[in-house]
DNA sequence: TCTGGGGTCCTTTCACCC
DNA sequence: TCTGGGGTGAAAGGACCC
């Protein structure tokens, strides 16, 4: 006890699960930094035309302004906001402290991403206190440490725990007791259940399911239908409360990839190899660092008119080498149909198919030649930790003299 | 209104093997 | 020899999440 003076305390007995979630994250870290614009409308995103709103403080959002709106829209609606572009490396150290609070409480820590997390305090309660209790104490310590503010769900499961930070928001703690869940549950809209977007809303509205109550009374044949076994399960599951989800400390990254939308639709080949090569090394690094090397490599390519294709290929023996990779890459563009004629406004180089980065050395130990490029690709690695990663890059990635000539196409 | 970038998961289709 | 079916893995697309 000893808190501040409230309601009587909710029943959080059966309530091991915390969802923890920082109050508009990039912002409060940008604000941080510049106290004089605490409580006005700051957008974090980028200032090219194509960007998109990363994060918004509250007052922004009082102006309908919300994150993944385009740019040029929210700048509209909110033209008084101070618009800062993101520093997601300085977003990253946070997120680490602010992890390493948690950590502090218990061990059964999964971050779902850099500004939130789920905690399985079931063994801190006989040290700590009841479960709401922890949550205020991370609550209180992440203001003190961090200057930031968040929001805790306590709940029987992690779907309730986020959902009970969601209905909290912004600075607050909601507990829902275990014996109380589908009061809270039923009256919701439907768009409250994980996985259901835009287009199962409307899938759901049209059979006239409006509320999580009505998907709990619904039969699963009837959902599965519409939505097949697999969603009509897990929605059925979720509207009666039920997730059966354990806190994972070591999720396994199952794919990484770099991709990058143009300020102007591109069709020139030349200009989108050179893309696919910037992504590939990016690509590349991502898997050395991880300590992986992918079976897969997936190209994306984003036409003007927003329709998006996806080509694969998996190659003999998992790589973690960009020349591989690139050379893939540029085989599933030349084979898409697309290269030379289709204006595109995106491209992206995904690996997937992960294994360890050892396991694929095992499989190269008969003197492949791709040896030296690792080695070569591991030294870069090096520099670029020592002197950033522009320290030293293919030529064709440096901005070209004038009057240069273009590297040749389809040379290698 | 005009749509980022990082991902995960599911479904469908097809080839291939038995 | 032809046909069918189950299982599996790859490829492609799409919904969704933060």
């Amino acid at each position: 006890m000893g808190g501040p003076a409230q309601a009587p305390a909710p029943d959080d007995s059966g309530c091991p699960i915390l969802h923890v979630d920082m109050d508009a994250f990039y912002a409060s870290v940008e604000i941080r930094d510049r106290p004089e614009l605490a409580g006005k409308p700051v957008i974090v995103g980028g200032l090219s035309g194509r960007s998109v709103v990363l994060s918004a403080t509250y007052p922004a959002r009082k102006f309908g302004v919300h994150s993944a709106m385009p740019m040029s829209r929210a700048r509209r609606l909110c033209p008084q906001a101070t618009v800062i572009p993101p520093r997601h490396g300085l977003y990253s150290s946070v997120s680490k402290e602010v992890m390493a609070i948690f950590r502090d409480v218990t061990p059964l820590v999964q971050p779902l991403s850099l500004d939130e997390a789920f905690l399985d305090v079931s063994g801190a309660v006989r040290l700590l206190g009841s479960s709401a209790l922890i949550g205020e104490r991370i609550r209180q310590q992440v203001a003190e440490q961090q200057q930031i503010t968040c929001s805790v769900g306590v709940a029987p499961n992690k779907f309730l725990a986020k959902l009970a930070s969601v209905q909290c928001k912004p600075d607050g703690l909601l507990v829902i007791p275990a014996d109380r869940v589908l009061e809270f549950l039923h009256p919701l809209p439907v768009s409250a259940l994980w996985g259901v977007g835009q287009r199962t809303g409307a899938t759901l509205t049209r059979l006239g399911l409006r509320t999580v109550g009505d998907i709990a009374a619904t039969p699963v044949s009837a959902l599965e239908a519409e939505l097949g076994p697999a969603a009509a399960a897990h929605l059925t599951a979720l509207a009666s409360g039920r997730d059966s989800r354990e806190v994972e400390t070591a999720v396994r990254e199952k794919s990484v990839g770099a991709e990058e939308t143009f300020d102007v639709d591109i069709s020139d080949p030349e200009v989108i190899r050179r893309e696919l090569l910037r992504l590939s090394r990016r690509t590349a690094r991502a898997l050395r660092s991880s300590g992986c090397a992918a079976r897969t490599v997936v190209i994306k390519l984003r036409k003007a008119d927003f329709k998006t294709i996806t080509r694969s290929r998996t190659l003999a023996e998992p790589t973690d080498v960009t020349r591989q990779i690139y050379d893939t890459a540029c085989e599933l563009y030349a084979a898409s149909g697309l290269s030379g004629r289709a204006r595109l406004r995106l491209v992206g180089v995904r690996a997937t198919g992960l294994v360890p980065a050892a396991a694929a050395e095992t499989q190269l130990a008969l003197g492949e030649r791709i040896v030296p490029w690792r080695d070569a690709e591991s030294a870069v690695d090096r520099i670029a930790g020592r002197f950033g990663t522009d320290a030293i890059r293919p030529a064709t990635l440096v901005e070209r003299a004038v009057g240069e000539r273009p590297r040749p196409s389809g040379s290698r």
